[in-house]
DNA sequence: TTGAAAGCGCTAACAA
DNA sequence: TTGTTAGCGCTTTCAA
């Protein structure tokens, strides 16, 4: 890399100072117009551009948002992660800020992360994304205040700002609509009881078979790991009952995909033998004709991004706290029991 | 946000320099047991932590690597870029760097990102993605020699280190394929001529063509613009031809599937009234028994990482300029011409 | 209108 | 073994 132009390489080819230079270039009124030409010429011919670090040193702020992608292992590659990045993305883009990620599994290793953009102060915020009941990276947050905005809910009793999707409702609904189809023997496939989202989900389909009168039976509940694979895993168990579920609601589109995949290589065909369904509505769901239930996750990309922006600001949140509705999708995957 | 302890605070609190307490802090062996202890256990308490800024500034080096996105909208949604970051993304964290990352458009904003971030020295190396034939980007870091890594060739008459995958190659044999099946008039959605790799698909559809005696007619090119919804306009001008193909092959995946969103839309059959194929096999392609070209982009993002890593460590590397032949993957939608 | 000086927090050569 | 000094490149206060 060849040799930087800085200040001083301009202050020293004018003549002027390194201060007159710095203000000169920033646009100061204080600088005489001829000075000012001058100092800008040299600096295009020298090819000047400011070095970030120093200041980002000296400013105190790096106008770059920081989010750590609770990674295990390709998983980074989650339709979900995607969205909701893009969303960030595009958004932060706008206001000239840019966005600097990490990828740790949950754990030590995670926090310390946090720790090291934080206290490193490599970044001016934090979006935290898939919360977890017992957030340590939110308690961590909260008590450095440091900026930050969550894309969930947690149980901690601690005052921040996030957007969450209201699983268990959406999930109610879901399962509402199977017990009105006629389904009497529905199964579920729960994400880890430890997120956030897997314990509301859960929480609406416990709900749902209690008010139409079902029965809640430990044996039709798996819990999975997310994927494709957990999901077919999952199914798998479930169908091999003596007395087999006729619909499978699984806490996300990914492992409901994956049970689709299993009944049809059981020649079982979904919508028709067995209902299934997913929550998040991913790109593929659509596709496959999955029912599922919408999160505008893009969208809360760009949400979450103004909020945390305006918090760096030092501005007021009108809203702090939004809990959005999901939208049911029937799709052909879901029928009456056969 | 509280106040940060700084190696000033913990040489007050210890009464020693601040050279001391760096070294001390930095394990440097010259250091009395004793005193290391010290500053240790005050570090602790005042809970220090480096500030990854003022070091970067000093150390002239930042871990980190920056990737831009060449972004249209929400195409950051785009399998493809969540893929390769992905890749790339878990790679680099294990070596303990973090990834910067921005979205621009391409065009001048593009080039002043990439500027920003390597005059800015916000990061130590770059890959850039989604090559061009004529490529500003890789013009521009090949000239600063600045060390980055690319996903795809360009036209430039310039030396430096990527990873590639036969386009070429992958659709020619596709095109073969489909021909031997009886096709004669296939259909091709192009992706923009501009793109390296939309440049070299179209050249195999056209190379398979010519060696197989079939006639290119232009009337049966259409450029898309790598969307689900490009590829079903696309497709929709294609099959109001007086002769429609008989089969139609995308430059990418999602052109394909918003192709055979098309045609059921139009109530054809894919794969037996109209064969259709795409390419990059990405996830939903499996799930629809779509026919395409795999190419490991995940893994392909690990080994882009590594050779960056090592560029950056000043190394040479073995393979600066790698060619990956696709994989053709044979599924349900291609079938015999009606 | 311009410049000297201080400082952001850290590292490192050199001296003591 | 420890401290002094200088410097990374920038911004900003204050004085001239």
């Amino acid at each position: 890399m060849n040799q930087r132009a800085t200040l001083k390489t301009i202050a020293k080819a004018t003549g002027y100072s390194i201060t007159t230079v710095s203000r000169a270039l920033a646009g100061y009124d204080d600088v005489a117009e001829a000075t000012r030409a001058v100092i800008q010429s040299s600096a295009q011919q020298l090819g000047y551009f400011p070095n970030l670090t120093a200041r980002q040193l000296q400013k105190q702020r790096t106008d770059t948002i920081g989010i750590i992608l609770p990674s295990v292992g390709p998983r980074f590659a989650d339709p979900y992660f995607s969205l909701i990045l893009a969303g960030i993305g595009d958004e932060i883009a706008v206001s000239g800020y840019d966005v600097l990620i990490s990828a740790r599994p949950p754990g030590p290793a995670e926090l310390e992360a946090y720790r090291s953009i934080v206290e490193g102060r490599r970044v001016d915020g934090i979006v935290v994304i898939r919360t977890r009941l017992e957030d340590e990276r939110i308690a961590y947050l909260v008590e450095r205040s440091f900026p930050f905005v969550a894309f969930g809910r947690t149980a901690l009793d601690l005052d921040y700002p996030y957007i969450d999707e209201d699983g268990e409702a959406g999930t109610y609904e879901l399962i509402l609509h199977l017990a009105q189809l006629g389904h009497e023997r529905i199964a579920y496939i729960a994400a880890p009881q430890d997120l956030t989202f897997g314990y509301n989900r859960h929480k609406g389909y416990q709900r749902a078979l209690e008010e139409t009168g079902l029965v809640y039976r430990p044996e039709y509940v798996e819990v999975g790991d997310l994927t494709r694979r957990g999901g077919s895993a999952a199914a798998e168990k479930l169908l091999a009952q003596s007395m087999p579920p006729t619909a499978i609601v699984a806490a996300n589109d990914l492992m409901a995909l994956g049970t689709m995949n299993r009944l049809q290589q059981k020649g079982l065909k979904t919508g028709f033998d067995i209902s299934v369904a997913g929550f998040d509505d991913i790109p593929t769901a659509e596709a496959l004709g999955l029912t599922t239930l919408n999160q505008p996750i893009y969208r809360i990309g760009h949400q979450l991004s103004q909020m945390l922006l305006a918090l760096i600001e030092g501005q007021h949140l009108a809203e702090p706290k939004m809990v959005l509705k999901p939208k049911l999708l029937i799709r052909a995957s879901v029928g009456p029991p056969a």
